[in-house]
DNA sequence: TTGAAAGCGCTAACAG
DNA sequence: CTGTTAGCGCTTTCAA
């Protein structure tokens, strides 16, 4: 057997025609717009129905809206970025807003590629998710199609932020650790250069958050900070490089849940206990953390909280792309669990 | 400060005065159609370079294509998903099509939302990751755009087929699990009661293999199923039911990786050890199985080359709408971890 | 090999 | 309140 040619596509014409009336008033109950009377909206609906009719949203798209939005998602296997999404399609459950991903965004090639792709496609509005694309290439995006940014810290002019505290969240570990008696606190850290991105990316800020709550609890000559990268790789390296120093730390603050996973693996083969030798915490409250056998004290970002405000304020820049740019920060909380403890 | 009205777009108008030539001319070049000089070309292309010029897909899709292809993925969350994408993407990756993700496909409704919303979108393709749409949806949709079914058993005339050979994958898990010493081997499976999926859902295909797998090993007394869903929680409240009944099994081949996470809170809730008193094997072969803390046996799908077939499938049925659908069938592999091991 | 022109399905001026 | 009509940007006959 083999598939048939698809049946033409019922057109708002042949809607028309059924209802008796013209294509404007169909266009017109599409988009519940101004001049209708009942009568003509039950006559249109009724036809619509029986027809089984759907808008073309190509054709919809040449006229102005796809009824698109577009989401950006660095990485897919990151097992935070599926409760911002969350947030964000509930958001957009009850409108006519179909919300759509870009898949396999990881460097800035690839960032391009798929945000280009997205405006080219005509859609209405854009959610980046931690993008790593310079400054100049968001704004320029953001031109074009009304965007929001999630993760980046740094106000722009050009579109509208939504962060979580890193800066806060940093200090909650600190303050945790060291509430636990800890003074010896490393820190693993994802490698960054770029000054800008030095400024807004979140990793960059954890950092600084955690050198910040050193000072203020008077440890700043425990600063110990090993730089790699928020992988498990990256965990597991700067772990063994933790450990190959001269004093060795009694709780370690990953950056993210993953890099927390590498520096279990290093810990277990270099014999260490957790928490009875080294306290360990990580980053996102990631499903990895709140595992039975993982039970890693992790900070939590509300990522439901933050799509449901970025999905918030993309509908009003559709609404008026003139409105000044907002910015929104949100409090992460700790999560304590068994991977912290009192240092030996 | 304010974003500002974007600029108009360039258009093949643009393009084709400031190259001197027709509008025809440029979109010959762009789709490297038939009848173009080598001259030409140069001159539309030089324009294009200047200009900045990009084809809007919208306008494209009014006569055709978009050059987008839609995936359909149930749950984001699960790790062995990605896997599946990145294969997709990567065969997509050097042609000029752009792969596009419905997200929260969870349940009937959700994946029809998505599925006609891709359709509406003009889509030249869609790839649907182990739908649970009753069977006439599917091939309703397939009816109107070529399209690929991952993880449904079951061929169709209507659309092209890619599974992994889930009663092998069963069956290789109940032969480890015997060649250990075990005979008192229990199943979690996921609930399934819709006749049509009861044949076609990879879950039901795996409960089959189990029983298919005891027969064959002359251990059909000891069959041994409970039914849940395949999640942690499933798993939590399959391994309690399991060590409510009479005689306790030696080892539990839990459905997927989720529901073994469930299954080793239960154990560890109840005091017993993995695989010490009960041996444990998962399928999917997640990130989570790999997690050093976790080291779960499991059943690998080889996800990457489950997405590049469903790829190959996909471009060659976009060619040729009229070929006669293919059934793919992978053989997934076991990859034993610490969780099992021989009976007490 | 090249270009003029029709039209895809929809929206939005505008006229009635 | 309702309908006529002119495009949106592109592809595709068809004629030159």
């Amino acid at each position: 057997m083999e598939p048939v040619t698809p049946p033409r596509r019922v057109t708002i014409v042949d809607v028309a025609q059924h209802a008796k009336v013209s294509t404007t008033a169909v266009s017109k109950v599409l988009r519940n717009a101004y001049g209708t009377s009942p009568t003509m909206r039950a006559k249109v609906r009724k036809a619509i129905e029986e027809l089984g009719y759907r808008p073309y949203a190509a054709a919809r798209g040449m006229r102005g809206q796809t009824y698109t939005i577009g989401v950006m998602l660095p990485d897919i296997r990151n097992p935070f970025f599926p409760e911002i999404l969350d947030g964000i399609t509930d958001s957009f459950q009850d409108t006519d807003y179909q919300v759509l991903l870009g898949p396999g965004c990881n460097g800035v090639a690839a960032e391009a590629r798929v945000t280009e792709a997205m405006v080219d496609r005509g859609m209405d509005g854009l959610v980046l998710i931690a993008p790593v694309s310079p400054r100049s290439h968001l704004e320029r995006i953001a031109g074009l199609v009304p965007t929001v940014v999630i993760g980046r810290h740094g106000p722009s002019a050009a579109y509208d932020t939504v962060t979580d505290d890193d800066l806060a969240g940093a200090a909650l570990v600190i303050d945790h650790l060291t509430g636990l008696g800890h003074r010896r606190i490393a820190h693993i850290e994802h490698h960054e250069t770029d000054p800008i991105r030095l400024i807004e990316m979140p990793n960059a800020v954890r950092a600084d958050g955690y050198r910040q709550a050193m000072h203020a609890h008077n440890l700043a000559d425990q600063i110990n900070i090993v730089s790699t990268t928020y992988t498990q790789e990256g965990g597991y390296l700067g772990a063994q490089q933790l450990l190959a120093r001269p004093q060795r730390p009694t709780a370690i603050f990953a950056g993210s849940d993953f890099t927390a996973m590498g520096v279990l693996d290093a810990l277990a083969e270099a014999g260490l206990s957790v928490p009875g030798d080294i306290s360990l915490a990580g980053y996102d409250n990631t499903t990895f953390a709140a595992l039975g056998q993982v039970s890693l004290t992790s900070v939590d970002q509300a990522g439901h909280h933050i799509g449901a405000n970025a999905a918030r304020l993309l509908q009003d820049r559709i609404t008026d792309r003139h409105r000044p740019t907002t910015q929104i920060k949100l409090s992460p909380t700790l999560i304590p669990r068994r991977t912290t403890a009192p240092p030996p």
